[in-house]
RNA sequence: GCCGAAGUGGCGGAAUUGGUAGACGCGCUGGAUUCAAAAUCCAGUUCUGGCAACAGAGUGCGGGUUCGAUUCCCGCCUUCGGUACCA
C-alpha cells in the first residue's frame, strides 16, 4: 500500500477532534510550558503559504514539549477587530462581524488542514464582548491609576487623591504632564469637583488631550506613529496630516525605563530588542538654560547630550514652530525670517527628508547668553531642528556635531575645537569623548569623564540647568475614529470624562445604520440610537486601536471562559507567562512594545506574576514571493497595437520605452529562476487572461520564449503570485507541506516560495513509509536489532533533541531522511528500531505517524506518547576514524580503536605508511591528538 | 549616516565548543527497469590538472593569532532588515 496522504490525514484530524487529542488542562502534576503563536488578523484573503511557517514550527516545539513530558498551552484565536472589515462594511453595508465570521471560518478551515494541535476549546477573538469586556476593564484600571517614580509602579489614584487633600503635590514624583503646576493642599481642596478631576487627568495613566495626531483623511482617523510608513498609512498608502484633535492618550512614557531595562531579562531577537530601544530612545543629557542677551528674564531652554562641548557654542538654533521666534526676530530680520518660515510649512514631509542634506536656516537678530562663558550667542531657526522633540531649541557646537558644523560653515559661523584629541575640525566636526578639554572655562584640562559632573554641578547650583532623560517615545494615542473596535468605556459630564461603571461592562458595540462619520463629523458612534443606557450617559464615540486586543490576549487564553476577572488567578498562577513567542518582526515596536507596557502595568496591579510575559522570541521569516514581469513596448498616444518583447531582447530596442506588466506565475515556465519564460501555451493562457491583450504581439527570442523578468518581493494578489497552501496539501499532503516549510531553512530567515525540492521531501515520506509497508505487506517485526541499526536510530534521537531544542528544525527534517535511507539501506523493518523513530518524527509528520503508531498496535495516540531516551551506549563506537595531519593538512585517514589512549595513539601515528611517506627528512616537533577528533603531527 | 543580521558548490542550505568544509534535498550526468513514458532504484557530481592513483586551490576581500580558522581578532567590500537632521 502507498501511503495515501489525503484518507489518512482527514481521518486523523476528525478522529483527534472526536477525542479531543488536544485539549490542555489547566492542573496538571505536569510542568507547564506555553508556546503561543501570535494571532492573526482574519483578512478576506486567506492565508498564503507564508502565514503557517510560524504556526509550523510552534507546532513542532508544542509537540516536542508535550511528548517531553510537558502540559502544553498552545492556542489559536484571532485579532478580529480591525480597519478591513470595516472598509468593506463601508463599501458593501455588510456588518464587519458577518464578514469577519466569513473570514474566521476560512482560517479555521486552513488552519485545520495542515492538522497543528491548537485546543480549539480556548480560542478567543478580540471582537467578542465576552473577550473585550476585559480590554475596557483593563482600560478602566489604567484610567484609575497613575504612575509613582518614588515607588517605580503604578498606584491607585485614590492614594493620589489622598496626598493632594493633605499635602498637594509639591513632593509627589509621579508621571504627569508637562506643564502640570505645582498645587498646595489648600489650592486642591478648594477645587470643585470638576477642576479636580480636570487636574487628575494629568497624572491618570490613560486620559483624554488635545493634542496634535496623525489624521487620515482618506480613511477618517487617527493613526498611530508606527501605523505610518514613509509618510503615508501603512495601511491604503494615503496621506497623512497633523490635525489638534481632542484624544485618549496612554501614558506609556511613564514605562520607558522599565520598558528598556526590561529587554535584558528576555531571550528575544537582539535586532527586535535594539528597534524596541530605539524607538524608545532614552538620551542622557542635560537641559540648560540660555538667557536673552537684550532681556535676561527671559531664558531658552535646550536639552543635550554633549554638556560637555557647552564651551564650543558658537550659536544657537531654534525650530522653525518655535513659540519664541516671532519675538526674537528684530524688524530688519523679519522679511527673511518670515519668508523661511513660510516655505518650510510648505514642504512636505517626504521633501523634507529628500532634501535633508541641504543646509537652509535664517537669522533671527537676537541674541542669547552661554551662562558658563557670557558669550553672545546668535539665535538662528532651521527645520534641521525638529519642533517635536526635546524643547524645540539646540545648542550648536559646530566642532564636535556635524550638522552644526555644515550650518556653521554655510553661515560663516565660527568653530571653537574644545578637545585636544579633536582632528580636522577644519574638514568637518569630530564628536571625539577623548582628551582634555581646551578653551573651556572650568574644564580646562579634564576628560570627559571628570567634565560633564562638574558641569552639571555647575548648573544646578545656579538653577540654570539640570542632568536630564529625553526620550523619544511619545505617549500613545489611543482613540480611533471607527466603527468596528471596543467602544472606550467612559462617558462624559461638563466636558469631564467618567468611566461606565463596571457592573455594566462590557459596553456592547451598537448597531449603526451606515459605518461612516455623522454629518457632524462625529465618529460612526454617534449614529447610534440602540445605545444601552442613552440618555443616561453621554458616552464616548471613539474605538479602541487595534492594539488593544492583542495586548493582553495571552491570559485569556489560561481561562478562556471566565466571567469574573480576565482570567482565574489560579490560571494565571499555573500557567504564568509565554515560555516561547512565534510571530512576525514587523511587530517589533507596535504590538510588541504596546503589550509589555500594559503587562507591566498588570504586574504593578499584582493581577500577574511576572513583569515580562515572554521569555523567548522567535521571529519567523517571510515567506516572499516570486513576481513574474513581461516587457510592454508603451504604446504611442492613440496607437492601439500592444508589443510585448522577450526581455532578453529588450536591449535590441533601445529608443523605446518599455513597461513591466506582472503575469500569473502559474503561465511562465521555470518561474523564479533565470530561465523563466512564457512559452506558447504560456502566452495563450496569458491571452485568455487578459483580454485587453488578445490582439497583442509577442516578440519572442530564438527559442521561441518570451523571457520574463524575475522579482522576489511579496506574496500578493496584486502580483498574481499568492500559494495558496490548501492546493500544495491536495496534492502532497500536510505532513509532506509541514516538513517541506521547515526543510527550506532556518525559520528566522526570509525567502523565496518555491517548490523547487518538495520533491525530495515527499519521496522521503514515501520511503519512510516503505519502512513499514511494501507492495500492501506489512514488514515489521519483533527482531532484536543490531548495534548498527541501534546506532542508526540514537544517532537520529541525538541529533533531532538537540536540534529541536534550538529551533533547528531543517536540520532535523535532513537527520530523519538519513536515518530512513540508512534503515533502507540496511532493509531494517524492526519494531524497536522504528517505533522510537517514529516518536521523534510524530511533532513532524503529524498524520503517518499517527497512522503507523495505531497500525504498531497502539490503541492511544503518538502525540501523548513519551519521548524516547537517548542511551548514548549505542554511540560509542568499537573503533574511530582519525584524521591524520602534517601541520594541519590531512594525509590520511586511519582506523584505531575507540578505548586507544591518547598515547598509544601519538605512537601509531608517525607508523602509518601513508604518514611516514610525508615524514622523510623532516623532524616531528610534537603530535597533537584530540581523542575523537584528530591526530596533527607539527613538523619543522 | 547610525543600529542589527548575513556573505559557503549550479540552487536551498549543513558544519552545535577552533579539529576530515560542502551533511540533507533539488538540479545535472550516467546506468537499471520499461515497447515507451511516468514513477522507482543504483552510481557520480566544489573547482583546476590528470585515464587514473593523485596533486593543487577553495567558505566575500586583505591581513593576523594558532599545529590547525567557515568558526577568534583587525581593516575593507557587498547584500538584506530597521531607523533617521532625536541635538
Amino acid at each position: 500500500m502507498e501511503y495515501q496522504a489525503r484518507e489518512i490525514e482527514q481521518k486523523w484530524r476528525q478522529r483527534w477532534e472526536e477525542r479531543g487529542t488536544y485539549r490542555v488542562a489547566n492542573d496538571t502534576s505536569k510542568p507547564k510550558y506555553y508556546v503561543l503563536d501570535m494571532f492573526p488578523y482574519p483578512s478576506g484573503a486567506g492565508l498564503h503559504v507564508g502565514h503557517p511557517l510560524g504556526y509550523i514550527a510552534s507546532d513542532i516545539f508544542a509537540r516536542y514539549k508535550r511528548l517531553a513530558g510537558f502540559n502544553v498551552l498552545h492556542p489559536m484565536g484571532y485579532d478580529s477587530f480591525g480597519l478591513p472589515a470595516e472598509q468593506y462594511a463601508i463599501q458593501t453595508g455588510i456588518h464587519p462581524a458577518v464578514a469577519t465570521n466569513e473570514n474566521i471560518d476560512r482560517y479555521r478551515q486552513q488552519l485545520e488542514n495542515l492538522g497543528f494541535s491548537f485546543d480549539w476549546s480556548r480560542e478567543v477573538r478580540t471582537s467578542n464582548p465576552d473577550y473585550y469586556r476585559w480590554t475596557q476593564w483593563i482600560f478602566q484600571q489604567l484610567f484609575q491609576h497613575y504612575y509613582d517614580a518614588a515607588a517605580d509602579k503604578a498606584l491607585p489614584i485614590s492614594a493620589l487623591i489622598a496626598r493632594f487633600a493633605t499635602e498637594g503635590n509639591a513632593r509627589v514624583q509621579a508621571a504627569c504632564d508637562e506643564d502640570t503646576p505645582t498645587i498646595t493642599a489648600a489650592e486642591w481642596n478648594a477645587m470643585d469637583e470638576r477642576d479636580q478631576q480636570l487636574f487628575l487627568l494629568k497624572y491618570r495613566l490613560t486620559f483624554p488631550e488635545e493634542s496634535y495626531v496623525n489624521w487620515c483623511p482618506a480613511l477618517g482617523t487617527v493613526l498611530s506613529n508606527d501605523e505610518i510608513k514613509d509618510g503615508v498609512s501603512e495601511r491604503g498608502g494615503y496621506p497623512v496630516e497633523r490635525k489638534l484633535m481632542a484624544q485618549w492618550s496612554m501614558r506609556i512614557t511613564a514605562y520607558a525605563d522599565r520598558l528598556i531595562d526590561g529587554l535584558d531579562a528576555i531571550d528575544w531577537p537582539a535586532s527586535l530588542k535594539e528597534q524596541q530601544r530605539n524607538w524608545i530612545g532614552r538620551s542622557r543629557g542635560a537641559s540648560v538654560k540660555f538667557a536673552l542677551a537684550n532681556d535676561s528674564s527671559k531664558q531658552i531652554e535646550v536639552f543635550t547630550t554633549r554638556v560637555d562641548t557647552i564651551y564650543g557654542v558658537t550659536f544657537m538654533v531654534l525650530a522653525p514652530e518655535h513659540e519664541w521666534v516671532d519675538e526674537l526676530t528684530i524688524d530688519s530680520q523679519r522679511e527673511e525670517i518670515n519668508d523661511y518660515r513660510t516655505w518650510t510649512a510648505s514642504r512636505s514631509e517626504v521633501e523634507r527628508m529628500a532634501e535633508a542634506k541641504k543646509v537652509t536656516g535664517a537669522f533671527t537678530g537676537s541674541y542669547c547668553i552661554n551662562p558658563f562663558n557670557g558669550a553672545q550667542v546668535p539665535i538662528y531657526i532651521a527645520d534641521y531642528v525638529l519642533a517635536g522633540y526635546g524643547t524645540g531649541a539646540v545648542m550648536a557646537v559646530p566642532s564636535g556635531d556635524q550638522r552644526d558644523w555644515n550650518f556653521a560653515t554655510h553661515f560663516q559661523l565660527p568653530i571653537i575645537p574644545i578637545l585636544d584629541a579633536q582632528q580636522g575640525i577644519d574638514n568637518g566636526a569630530d564628536p571625539t569623548k577623548e582628551g582634555r578639554y581646551i578653551n573651556s572655562g572650568i574644564i580646562n584640562g579634564m576628560t570627559y569623564e571628570e567634565a560633564v559632573p562638574t558641569l552639571i554641578q555647575w548648573l544646578e547650583e545656579r538653577g540654570l540647568g539640570k542632568g536630564k532623560v529625553q526620550y523619544r517615545l511619545r505617549n500613545a494615542v489611543f482613540s480611533r475614529q471607527r466603527y468596528w473596535g471596543e467602544p472606550v468605556p467612559a462617558y462624559w459630564k461638563d466636558d469631564v470624562p467618567y468611566l461606565v461603571d463596571e457592573s455594566e461592562l462590557p459596553v456592547v458595540l451598537p448597531d449603526v445604520d451606515k459605518y461612516l462619520p455623522t454629518e457632524t463629523g462625529e465618529p460612526p458612534l454617534g449614529r447610534a440610537e440602540n445605545w444601552k443606557y442613552q440618555g443616561k450617559y453621554d458616552y464616548e464615540l471613539s474605538t479602541m486601536p487595534g492594539w488593544a486586543g492583542s495586548s493582553w490576549y495571552w491570559y485569556r487564553y489560561m481561562d478562556p471562559h471566565n466571567d469574573q476577572a480576565f482570567a482565574g488567578s489560579d490560571a494565571i498562577a499555573y500557567w504564568q507567562d509565554v515560555d516561547l513567542y512565534v510571530g512576525g518582526s514587523e511587530h517589533a515596536v507596535g504590538h510588541l512594545l504596546y503589550s509589555r507596557f500594559w503587562n507591566h502595568f498588570l504586574y504593578d496591579l499584582g493581577l500577574v506574576p511576572k513583569k515580562e510575559y515572554a521569555k523567548k522570541l522567535i521571529n519567523q521569516g517571510m515567506i516572499q514571493g516570486v513576481i513574474e514581469f513581461i516587457y510592454l513596448i508603451k504604446p504611442e498616444e492613440g496607437d492601439d497595437a500592444r508589443t510585448f518583447v522577450s526581455a532578453d531582447l529588450v536591449a535590441n530596442y533601445p529608443d523605446k520605452e518599455f513597461a513591466l506588466i506582472p503575469v500569473h506565475v502559474d503561465f511562465v515556465k521555470d518561474y523564479g529562476r533565470e530561465e523563466s519564460h512564457l512559452d506558447d501555451a504560456g502566452i495563450a493562457q496569458f491571452k485568455e487572461w487578459r483580454p485587453d491583450f488578445k490582439a497583442a504581439q509577442f516578440i519572442t527570442n530564438a527559442n521561441g520564449q518570451l523571457v520574463t523578468k524575475s522579482e522576489v518581493g511579496k506574496m500578493s494578489k496584486r502580483y498574481f503570485n499568492v500559494v495558496n497552501p490548501d492546493d500544495v496539501v491536495a496534492r502532497y499532503g500536510a505532513d509532506c507541506f509541514r516538513m517541506y516549510e521547515m526543510f527550506l531553512g532556518p525559520i528566522e530567515q526570509a525567502k523565496p516560495w518555491n517548490t523547487n525540492s518538495i520533491s525530495g521531501v515527499s519521496r522521503f515520506l514515501n520511503s519512510f513509509w516503505r519502512l513499514f509497508y511494501r507492495d500492501d505487506k506489512w514488514l515489521v517485526s519483533d527482531e532484536t536489532p543490531t548495534k548498527e541499526e541501534m546506532k542508526i536510530l540514537h544517532t537520529a534521537i541525538k541529533k533531532v533533541s538537540d536540534d529541536v531544542e534550538r529551533f533547528s528544525f531543517n536540520t532535523c527534517v535532513s537527520a530523519f531522511m538519513v536515518a530512513s535511507n540508512e534503515l533502507n539501506r540496511l532493509n531494517c523493518h524492526k519494531r524497536a528500531v522504528l517505533e522510537p523513530l517514529l516518536v521523534i518524527m510524530a511533532p513532524f509528520a503529524v498524520h503517518a505517524t499517527e497512522e503507523l503508531w495505531e497500525k504498531l498496535g497502539h490503541t492511544t495516540s503518538i502525540h501523548h506518547a513519551a519521548w524516547p531516551q537517548l542511551d548514548e551506549q549505542w554511540l560509542v563506537e568499537d573503533s574511530v576514524t582519525y584524521p591524520v595531519a602534517i601541520n594541519g593538512k590531512t594525509r590520511a585517514t586511519v582506523d584505531f580503536p575507540a578505548n586507544a589512549t591518547k598515547e598509544e595513539l601519538e605512537k601509531a601515528a608517525p607508523n602509518i605508511p601513508d604518514i611516514q611517506r610525508h615524514l622523510e627528512g623532516v623532524t616531528i616537533r610534537k603530535i597533537i591528538v584530540v581523542p575523537g577528533r584528530m591526530i596533527n603531527i607539527v613538523v619543522g
